[in-house]
This record gives C-alpha cells, sequence and structure tokens, in this order.
DNA sequence: CATGAATGTTGATATTTGTCAATCAAAGGA
DNA sequence: TCCTTTGATTGACAAATATCAACATTCATG
C-alpha cells in the first residue's frame, strides 16, 4: 500500500484515535486494490468478510428485491462502508458497485473485530462511526415517509449547496438516474420534480444547478438538520 | 430499583457483558420511573441526556416534520431506545412517547459514555446493539423503497407470524393507525390493503388476524431476512 | 468524426395512494 | 346503561407517482 494511501486512511476518524501498533496490524493484513467502474464489490446476503475503505473514485450502496432496485448511498473518498454487518458478523443487507474507477482498501472483518476488542480507541471511534450511520439512516427514512418527492428532491439540492459552501450553482455529483433512485422515485419522476421546482427558485441545465431563489426553496423545503444528511467529504 | 427489574436489566445482552461493578455504577446513577400512557418522553431536537430502558409497557418512537407525522418504531421489553443520539451527544432525531403506562429506567448518558470507555464487555455490547439496530434500520428503508403498501403490510404480517412461533392466527400488537404510519401509509389505505390481503391468504376481524392460506401471502410478499426485522422479544 | 448505446425528457395514460366526508363500531367514563 | 369520544371503515374523488412509448441528448469509443 502506498504511504500516501496509509495516511489518508489514518487520517479518517475511525482510525486516528488508535495505537500505531494496532493501526499498523489491522494495515498489514489489509488488501489494497483498484477495481473498475460498474464492478460489483459485494452482493446482499453474502457473508462480511471485509470492511471496505473507499480511497478514491466512489462507491453505490444499493439494495434489490424481486426484479427492483434501489440506491441507498453514495460512498466518497475517504470513507468507509459496511461497518454494521462486518461488526455483527452477519451477511450483507446492501450490495455495493463501484461507480467510477475505484482505489478500495479491504480489511478483513476479523482483524477489524481484533482491533476492537484490543484498542479502546478504535471501539470508540467504532461507535462515533455506527452512531452516525445509525442517525444518517434514520434521517433517511424520515425523509422519505415526511417528505413527498418535489420537497425531496428540493432538499437533496439545498443541501448539496450548503455543502458547497453555500454556492449558488454547483453540479450534481451523479447521474440523476442514480439520484433518483436514492431519493425513492422514478427518472422520469425526477425530471418532473425538476421541472417543478422552476417555481421555487431551482434552475437546471444538465448537470448544473442553480439557485436562482434561495429564500423560495427554503421556504418549500425547510431544511432540517433532524432530516437533511450533509456529506462529509474532508 | 427493584432487584428484579435490575436483573431483567442486567439479562439484556447490552448489560450482560459488563462487570458488576461498572453495571452497579451504571445503576447507581439511574432513575426508575413510571409514566403515564401518551406521555412525551423525549422530544425531537433536544440534547440526548439518557439512554432509556424499557421495563413495562411500550414506547413508540416517531418524528414530524411540518405538520406531519410518522411511527419509526414501537420498543417493547425489555429494550433500550437512542443509543446512538447518547454516545454521540447529539441531539434526537426521533420522539418518544409511551403507548401504555410504561416503567422505564433513565441512564445519564454521562455514564454511559463512561462505563463505555472503562468496560470493554460493554463496549463490545454497545456496538452489537447499534449494528443491529442500524441494520434494521437499513431494513425499514429497504422495505419503504422495494415494496407497495399491500406488500409491505403482508410482509409485516408475515413477520409477525413467525414472531409469534408460525402460528396461523394472532392479534395485532398495536392499533391501526399505528401500524399504517410506521409502515407509511394512511389509516384508510391500511383498511384498503387489509381487504386487498384477503385475495392472498389474509383475514382479519378487528384486531385479530388469520393467516387462512400462508402459501398465497409468501408468493405476494417474499419474506426475506434482508428485509423483513424480526421482533426479538425476549 | 461517426455511430451506437446509454441517459434524459416529454406526453399520454394507468395505478397507487392520499384526502375528505360520512358512517360505523368499539371503548371508556359519568 | 347511556353517552361521548376515539378509532376504523367505506365511498367518492383528487393528487401523486409510475409506466409506457417516443424522441432527444449525451457520451464513449471505434
Amino acid at each position: 500500500m502506498r504511504d500516501e494511501d496509509r495516511n489518508d486512511i489514518r487520517k479518517l476518524s475511525l482510525f486516528s484515535n488508535m495505537t500505531s501498533p494496532a493501526f499498523d496490524a489491522l494495515m498489514h493484513a489489509a488488501y489494497d486494490q483498484v477495481f473498475p467502474a460498474q464492478l460489483e464489490l459485494i452482493r446482499q446476503g453474502e457473508a462480511a468478510n471485509f470492511l471496505h475503505v473507499v480511497l478514491e473514485g466512489a462507491v453505490e450502496l444499493y439494495a434489490h428485491w424481486q426484479n427492483r432496485d434501489t440506491t441507498m448511498a453514495v460512498v466518497q473518498p475517504v470513507a468507509t462502508f459496511i461497518l454494521a454487518a462486518c461488526m455483527r458478523d452477519a451477511p450483507y443487507l446492501m450490495s455495493a458497485r463501484t461507480l467510477q474507477r475505484s482505489r478500495i482498501v479491504l480489511i478483513p472483518a476479523v482483524d477489524v473485530r481484533a482491533a476492537f476488542a484490543r484498542d479502546p480507541g478504535f471501539a470508540l471511534a467504532a461507535v462515533q462511526e455506527l452512531s452516525e450511520g445509525y442517525r444518517n439512516l434514520v434521517r433517511h427514512a424520515k425523509n422519505l415517509k415526511l417528505r413527498n418527492a418535489r420537497e425531496r428532491l428540493g432538499a437533496y439540492l439545498w443541501q448539496r449547496s450548503l455543502d458547497a459552501g453555500g454556492a449558488k450553482g454547483f453540479v450534481l455529483p451523479q447521474e440523476k438516474r442514480l439520484l433518483a433512485s436514492y431519493l425513492g422515485m422514478t427518472p422520469e419522476s425526477l425530471s418532473r420534480a425538476f421541472k417543478a421546482l422552476r417555481e421555487h427558485g431551482v434552475h437546471i441545465d444538465g448537470m448544473r444547478v442553480t439557485i436562482t431563489d434561495a429564500a423560495a426553496l427554503k421556504a418549500l423545503v425547510q431544511p432540517n438538520t433532524l432530516l437533511d444528511t450533509a456529506l462529509n467529504i474532508p
């Protein structure tokens, strides 16, 4: 593994308070790999053998049932995913695929659990990470149940604008069909929701979004940290 | 606190592997109270000062936004709730109210965090508890996004039948408007979903459900441990 | 640069779900 | 026991969202 990647991982809150020997042991057991775009990394139902860390690229977490699919989250560097399944030594509830060519570190779940038992700093960080993941999922579920499609899109755009430092204009980070699936609607409904938001201060041109009337958008979506999930891209 | 309650709490997986001194310290700091039905225990947005343990009765976790409400979960004895907010020392994302007269133990969040730092057995159990909570929430979100209203009700009934030991007949544990809210629909839609399920092997009479054709119901809902949440009532 | 495949948009229509109002049934208190 | 209140059901209708088909656009790449 490259020293640079090692340092990036070390800086993650999950690993930053580990003792160096414990961190070294984890990294020693880990695999560093580059995967092409659209590769299925994990299939739901499989045993959770590895904690994954995305160093470069992006990974989609999705779920399927019968012949239906839905996007649950997009993981951006540098971040980990499926910690919960690793900790429980249980089957993955979600599948994962790369959205772009991605560099990913795989840490054997047994080593993660061992580090947890041995290193209190890591244990504390793991709980913080899980708790925050839990809370983000509560927000996702609340959002789905309390807002309609147009409001969900508006809230999403509002939050992306905040994430961009309050910029009025920004570019959608993923293609629209993925965004539609994440927001729990069809691509057609997303397209119509964008049109409907023109009346509420949002202009869209391809992937480029401009918030033309922040007050109007805010009035519609009533943004709220108890519902809206900030991306924590470092 | 009564010895009996103390023992019930001690048996919870969250507390069963703590050292006795650590457990005693936690219980010493805790309050044991009885609340009437329909009392708001927690309001979303407030600081998380207490981990709650339900000993008797039942507690609804719900969320609201604008003038809309939705039920996120019902906590049955003996179980804890809002561990994640306590661990993060963050505002509650959900409100909580008693559904019945309930006996509840309140453990100061600072003491929970202290116990976590001092007692490795408790730390491990907390992670297991959080992880399982996380996974149940993933199931809830998948269920909302992948199944329609009728399928969600069918899956819920199938799971309750399993929870009752595979019984063909059982009684709904909560009133229907609460069930409707939990399943993400209106009471009217729930009522119609019940009628629609008559074609799929479900008979309803008031609160009493009878599964008259298990194969038909199973075919409709395609039950799946990756979507359906088993209640873990001890 | 051309071409084909994937993605996005639009219109027409169907289905699902919600809303409102009326009624019915059940439960709890005076 | 009656009465009031709350919850549940039903019907009529409205709104939201999905589906299907057609077409437009973008993107990758040969």
